[in-house]
DNA sequence: AGCACGCCGACT
DNA sequence: GTCGGCGTGCTC
């Protein structure tokens, strides 16, 4: 037998299935779906079979060397998947199945070097023999890093044979095992034995002893004996030897939640609303029809509800569930909601999770132990067998694209999904996506509609403050008179505040008064943000970070002022202004530690602070009954950035923050600032109307031929000299042009917004299409054209219906 | 990605 | 003359 594998590397050459022939004793365990260790020209590498066959095109295969996996990891379907995500989304096959799995099954490759001939290495290479002097064999990484200088030396004596090079392909996947110890007989047995049990033999006495009283406890952890229990191990085994407890080494399942027993929660009371909305639901579950539900509901309509009632019904069935939520929102509430609900039955992937952890979880799936899968974007790959149903919450979250190389949305791997297990999808959304919602107009998906709080609360009152008028009054403080106003009552009734500044850091940049000078990071083509703590300009493309300077750098003068607020400017102010308000800033410079985050949080919901003040993470999903006041700092900061999803994004997070107020019983108020009140996007967002935005928007996306009307191709060009980006920019474009049909509209090349990220010129090409039967081949032979390897060389990169676009 | 083969400049 | 630079091409 022969089978077809995909080496474990992602560059176009080596895109292709390589044959190798299956020796005899491994015949049977090679499986499509397996990894496999394989020789891959001179190396070792390591592989997925894809397929068996019983002919090769090739004479002479080589032999598979090892195999992985007992139980295939990535099923017929993820197979087929993996195939369709390499084509749509023009990345190499093996990047696709690497990118359903856990980084723990990624292979790593270790390389060795090991004296062969030791009589010989003092003689030709004295230099060497300090490194060999506690160990044969030594790790080529750590001589690369500490002795640099060795490696041709080294180099030599591998061409004589004195050395050699040793690589192992190591698989990081281990599954935690424990020792437990059982009675191998029953308690009489063990009552007799501990009679007939030599007098000296005390330890074994105690032992057995053990297991008399506890018989109801059938295996017991090894380690726990001896430090819980105080017994000795070597009695345990001696034990064993006499037949009289039994050994065994089973697999061990970390439990990152074992300790938060989430209490069980039952089914709540749904409204009419609720009930209409899940019953189509319900049905396309039973009768497995694969049909895309978008459930478009206000803010505190209780559309999780809905999915753990439809998921119910998928768990009853005998069938499984996965939900995807954005990362920033999987916190531990959101978590115990599905755990309560469905308890050991649930498994959850999150960033916070250890790579064995990620891996554990990722296992319970596989092994069907659980029947839901929580997770952010990757967990659309869970490796269930039978899915019954997919819900995709806060659809719109442009997180559940893919930023790098396959660069996959989650959306469209998740009705892929759907198609093949005939089970529907749901997304859920209070701000849809206009691509979505177009869908659901064109009935393509089901629109399902939730109008009312469940709990009949009234939306926030929102009020829009023009800070051109404040300025003109003569306020030139990042507080409008209304907002601070709003905000001192808060304070004296004990209520709380969220206050949003989509810009974290003390200021946006430093500018010299007298020539104009702003100070850029010097590797990207941006202007470096200046903070506090440190008194630092950083980078937040690529990390740079220098010292403020005492006098401009170009003309030497001291007039170095800092301009634009970020939010440690913002708590600074609000210390100076309201010194009595106790503060919590979160973002991401204060909540980088592990479990920041939640700290943070919690803090503020037992009403240790006065406000919390944060960027974009503040934004969702936060629930506290104190919250009584909202304030949006700046709402035009996303509204002019050079994309054209500029209004969407920004009417997006005004709903969103905008319903982090009155939740509970005390009413919530909104305050926006903005120099743009006018904007359809603030204006509907303020007035809760998703309808008149959807309008407005789309004539605009119309009449600009953007999506949904149209679909958008973005090449990325980088080089670190300018003019070979350039030129490679202006081949791709003429391609373009001249092999796309008429109505195909080609963009470019232009000088992205930013010109330059670490040390890299950048260059963009953009096509807008209706429908274009070449362009996937087309773009194809571009990238296998173009594509070259290295730091310092060519790099492409080809974004289908990017996000974004920056 | 690795690695070997192969063709041109500065050294024992 | 050789050692070694990194351009090009191949890996079942």
């Amino acid at each position: 037998m022969i089978a077809e594998v995909y080496v474990d590397i992602p560059v176009s050459p080596v895109n292709k299935p390589f044959d190798y022939k299956i020796p005899g004793n491994f015949e049977g365990l090679v499986k499509p779906g397996i990894r496999v260790a394989v020789p891959f020209g001179r190396t070792k590498r390591l592989g997925f079979v894809t397929a068996l066959k019983e002919s090769s095109d090739f004479e002479t295969l080589k032999p598979i060397l090892s195999v992985i996996d007992h139980l295939p990891i990535l099923t017929d379907e993820l197979l087929d998947l993996g195939r369709w995500l390499a084509q749509t989304t023009l990345c190499p096959t093996v990047s696709a199945y690497q990118a359903m799995l856990p980084a723990v099954m990624r292979a790593e490759y270790r390389k060795t070097i090991v004296v062969e001939q030791p009589e010989r290495l003092p003689l030709s290479f004295p230099e060497l023999v300090p490194l060999f002097s506690s160990d044969r064999e030594v790790s080529w990484d750590q001589v690369e890093k500490h002795h640099p200088e060795s490696l041709k030396a080294v180099n030599q004596a591998i061409n004589k044979g004195i050395l050699s090079l040793h690589r192992l392909v190591k698989n990081q996947a281990n599954a935690k095992k424990v020792t437990v110890v059982s009675a191998a007989v029953p308690g009489e047995k063990l009552q007799e034995a501990f009679e007939s049990l030599d007098k000296r033999s005390k330890r074994q006495k105690d032992v057995l002893s053990f297991f008399i009283q506890n018989t109801n406890q059938d295996r017991v952890e090894l380690s726990r004996l001896s430090n819980h229990y105080h017994l000795s191990r070597e009695s345990v085994h001696r034990l064993e030897e006499k037949g009289l407890l039994k050994l065994e080494l089973i697999e061990q399942f970390r439990n990152p939640y074992a300790e938060k027993d989430a209490s069980r929660t039952r089914p709540l009371p749904l409204t009419e609303e609720q009930r209409k909305a899940l019953s189509p639901i319900l049905s396309s579950i039973e009768k497995g029809e694969d049909r895309v539900y978008l459930c478009h509901g206000v803010t505190g309509s209780g559309k999780t509800e809905i999915y753990l009632q439809a998921i119910r019904e998928v768990i009853d069935s005998g069938k499984q569930a996965i939900v995807l939520v954005p990362e920033i929102s999987l916190t531990p509430q959101m978590v115990s909601r599905f755990k309560g609900r469905f308890g050991e039955a649930v498994a959850v992937m999150h960033s916070g999770l250890s790579k064995g952890e990620k891996y554990d979880e990722w296992r319970k799936i596989r092994e069907g132990q659980v029947s839901v899968a929580v997770g952010a974007r990757s967990a659309i790959f869970a490796p269930f067998e039978r899915l019954g149903l997919i819900v995709i919450d806060e659809e719109h979250e442009t997180s559940y694209k893919q930023e790098d190389t396959p660069r996959y949305h989650a959306r469209d791997v998740a009705v892929y999904r759907g198609r093949y297990h005939h089970c529907p999808v749901v997304l859920g959304s209070a701000t849809p996506s206009l691509e979505s919602f177009a869908r659901a107009h064109k009935h393509v998906y089901q629109l399902l509609s939730l109008r009312e709080r469940f709990n009949r609360h009234p939306m926030p009152e929102v009020h829009i403050v023009d800070l051109r008028e404040e300025m003109r009054d003569g306020n030139h403080s990042m507080f409008s008179r209304a907002l601070f106003k709003k905000m001192r009552e808060r304070l004296e009734k004990h209520e709380q505040i969220v206050l949003f500044l989509n810009r974290r850091g003390y200021s946006t940049f430093v500018m010299c008064r007298e020539c104009g000078t702003v100070i850029k990071c010097p590797h990207c083509d941006i202007s470096l943000t200046y903070h506090r703590s440190g008194h630092l300009l950083k980078c937040h493309y690529c990390g740079y970070e220098e010292p403020v300077p005492r006098s401009c750098p170009s003309c030497g003068s001291d007039s170095m002022r800092y301009f634009g607020t970020g939010t440690q400017k913002v708590e600074a102010e609000l210390n100076r202004v309201l010194p009595e308000a106790r503060v919590i800033r979160m973002d991401v410079d204060t909540t980088r530690r592990k479990g920041g985050h939640e700290a943070l949080l919690r803090q503020f919901g037992e009403e240790k602070a006065d406000i919390l003040l944060g960027t974009q993470m503040i934004a969702k999903g936060l629930d506290f009954p104190k919250v009584t006041l909202v304030g949006v700092l700046a709402a035009d900061s996303m509204l002019h950035l050079p994309d054209f999803r500029a209004s969407e994004k920004t009417f997006q997070l005004l709903t969103q923050v905008s319903g982090r107020a009155g939740r509970h019983d005390l009413p919530g108020e909104v305050v926006i600032q903005s120099y743009t009140p006018d904007h359809y996007a603030i204006l509907d967002a303020a007035h809760h109307d998703y309808g008149q935005f959807y309008r407005q928007e789309m004539q605009i996306r119309f009449r600009h031929g953007y999506p949904p009307f149209y679909y958008l191709v973005l090449i990325n060009l980088s080089h670190p000299q300018p003019d070979k980006a350039a030129e490679a920019a202006d081949r791709i474009t003429s391609i373009l042009k001249n092999n796309l049909s008429q109505s195909a509209q080609i963009y470019g090349p232009v000088v992205p917004a930013i010109a330059r990220i670490k040390d890299r010129y950048r260059y963009q090409c953009m096509v807008k299409y209706k429908r274009e039967k070449a362009l996937l081949p087309l773009l194809r032979k571009i990238a296998g054209h173009f594509q070259q390897t290295g730091r310092d060389s060519l790099q492409l990169s080809i974004d289908l219906n990017p996000v974004m676009l920056m």
